[in-house]
DNA sequence: TATAAACCTGACTAAAATAGTCAAGTATCA
DNA sequence: TGATACTTGACTATTTTAGTCAGGTTTATA
């Protein structure tokens, strides 16, 4: 299992753009210098992040992006959840009633990976951006 | 983030193993078929589990695989480490000083991404095959 | 002792997912 | 009017996954 950079990407652009407090647009340009993230696939991102009002956008001279929530509203699953990164563990579709394994039931192993979906969820239900800031300025000390 | 089916099955696998208590060998032939899962493919999972000491092999017609151990002693993160089936949150290298940015500090993430690690673990820590088996008879009921 | 069941091994491959790049815009400020 | 920065969609190389395939070796049992 394991995380891909989309996923990655977003929460780091995000956290570099909230330490900014809402005051002044963050260009993508400077995220993408400063997280050393490809321009052209941060767009992409924030992108879906404005589309799922996490971000509002700023055009023209001096634009960027500032974020549409606070901080601490904004929690990892609704960024997850913008950027289609998905935590997917089970292998049928939840809906049918069929196993994996084409049978009528669901397979041996299908409650423990719901389980185990639900407990990664929750973690990333509890944390919020501004935690995730406010982590980082400790650490600084 | 997703679990690829070579962790699912390697699971699913020995929870059918497991439930004939340890008697007789199972052979993967049964397992393929009361599984749906490839008998080739499970070969390649079963030379690793046996490796790894999770399982035994009885050679020779009526031969397959018995556990290398008690049910309860086997938890999942054994089954995953077996298999190669590694949770992988961060970018950069655990060892190295240098952060996923390729800058000489961690990035602004790296923390969270280790909490999240150690978070997913847990759950692999804690369970064990014998849970497995008997959360599957007790629903059955 | 022949034979079939079952383990064992390594190489190979099709398909999917990932991690981007590239090109061609539009809006706005100075 | 130029520069900066957002906007959009298509395209692609690489990697990973999820197997398949082809050839073994071992051993119970008929
Ligand atoms: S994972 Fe749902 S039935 Fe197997
Ligand atoms: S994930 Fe470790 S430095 Fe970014």
């Amino acid at each position: 299992m394991k995380l891909t950079s989309k996923g990655r990407y977003a929460v780091m652009a995000l956290v570099d753009l909230a330490r900014f407090d809402n005051i002044n647009p963050v260009s993508l340009r400077d995220i993408s210098l400063r997280q050393g993230i490809s321009l052209d696939y941060l767009e992409q991102i924030f992108s879906k992040l404005r589309k799922k009002e996490i971000v509002q956008s700023v055009r023209g001279t001096q634009g960027g992006y500032i974020l549409n929530k606070k901080a601490k509203e904004i929690k990892l699953t609704n960024i997850f959840d913008a950027v289609d990164e998905k935590v997917k563990t089970v292998q049928c579709k939840k809906e049918s009633k069929k196993g994996c394994n084409g049978k009528s039931t669901k397979c041996l192993t299908h409650n423990l990976w719901d389980e185990l979906e639900t407990h990664i969820n929750n973690f990333f239900k509890e944390k919020s951006l501004e935690d995730l800031v406010k982590d980082n300025i400790e650490r600084r000390v």
